[in-house]
DNA sequence: AAATTAAAAGTACGACCGTTCGTATAATTG
DNA sequence: CAATTATACGAACGGTCGTACTTTTAATTT
């Protein structure tokens, strides 16, 4: 009884990778059940219907991105030194650096901001999710004196998702290979503009004397 | 031999609006059809293939955009004002102020990131040319006198795209309703930093100020 | 008004979609 | 090792997809 969970996990790992490629929408069965070596209905066996393949693959890429992106950042002290490293593990996340195409998230979020259902749910508590662990990160920020006091933690959430996607649009879209500096750019002068005081952050300098073990 | 280029009219314009609803990917020809009042072969009869459909659509989206953004913007006198104009009108844009759905663009640039074709190329193009529109109007906000001299136009282009992309999320998927607030703070914010004197731009005022005739 | 050309309908095709079902094989349990 | 249950298969379902034909209807020109 334990061969099923071994083989759902390779289905869904697939899946993922899939995902990535061609979207949640266009990840079908038929294609998915030939990838991992299964007969359509064989694979079906592991889900009641498509859309709860599809919530399920949300929340499998959800645990891959805590397991690469948000638990490595939180292994670096509270305050700049962990909101740098949730923002320069998402870079890599968001462009091949885990997944073989582009983020899952930002392509399920066109395809289901006009549906309701399970799908654009699941979806929609991930993201709201994430968005409240960059909040926090500002918040310690702001304890640690890291940052102004002041500072409106989910307005800087909200700018810092949208270098995000700003960046995946050059980078998978226009394929700019300058997109990664000048996300770099926009974060540092985010930063900048939001310290105690107005001195100058050496952003690449900050990133060197950080250490990463993801 | 007039009548074939009112009828493809009527298509494309119903098709931009189902493209905003489902993406361009889930644009079927079946359903497009019904939609205009058209058998499937009827409709067919105007378009090669799917694929130069999907590309017609995608340039009859950007003579809209030109018409419902570009344009009024560029009535406005050059300079800061002319570039609010663009960013106001692509706030409208993007939340259902001109289609019933998201923006074409953003869905399109997910479906197709990871895809080659003629579709893809005129996605490029297209908002390659959106991003030159934008940094375009920074250069002339600097010969203004209204910007810093020294700004980097396209990283101002970037950032300001971001902050669309952002928005976009929080009011579609997240639906937020403060989405456009936060919008336009980010905006007013990225402004005033910009500024050549750092004396305090008034967003909101200058909005006030302005007269739109779209 | 007739002749000609353009536009739309109709029908059909093979491919693939998600899903269901009965059956066989494999794994786990007693 | 036998009994049982979990896992996967194969075939088939009704639908819809994009596309290719031929035929009919409508619009334009003579």
């Amino acid at each position: 009884m334990k061969k099923a969970v071994e083989t759902k996990e390779r289905i869904l790992e697939k899946a993922v990778e899939m995902a990535s490629l061609f979207g949640l929408r266009d990840l079908t069965i038929g294609q998915l059940s030939t990838e991992v070596n299964l007969s359509k209905s064989g694979l079906y066996a592991h889900f009641d219907s498509k859309e709860q393949l599809q919530v399920e693959v949300l929340q499998k890429t959800a645990s891959i991105f805590l397991e690469y992106v948000v638990q490595p950042a939180l292994r670096q002290p509270r305050g700049l030194p962990r909101l740098v490293g949730l923002f320069e593990g998402w870079l890599n996340w968001s462009n091949q650096g885990v997944l073989p195409g582009g983020c899952v998230f930002v392509a399920a979020t066109s395809e289901w901001d006009d549906r309701d259902g399970r799908v654009r749910d699941a979806l929609v508590t991930i993201q709201k999710g994430w968005l409240a662990v960059i909040a926090r990160a500002v918040e310690l920020s702001k304890e640690q004196g890291h940052l102004r006091p002041d500072l409106d933690a989910e307005q800087v959430a909200f700018d810092v998702h949208g270098i995000m996607l700003s960046f995946h649009h050059q980078s998978r879209l226009l394929r700019e290979d300058d997109a990664r500096a000048r996300a770099e750019e926009s974060f540092a002068s985010l930063l900048n503009r939001s310290q105690l005081v107005s001195e100058s952050l050496r952003y690449q300098e900050l990133l060197r004397n950080m250490r990463f073990t993801p």
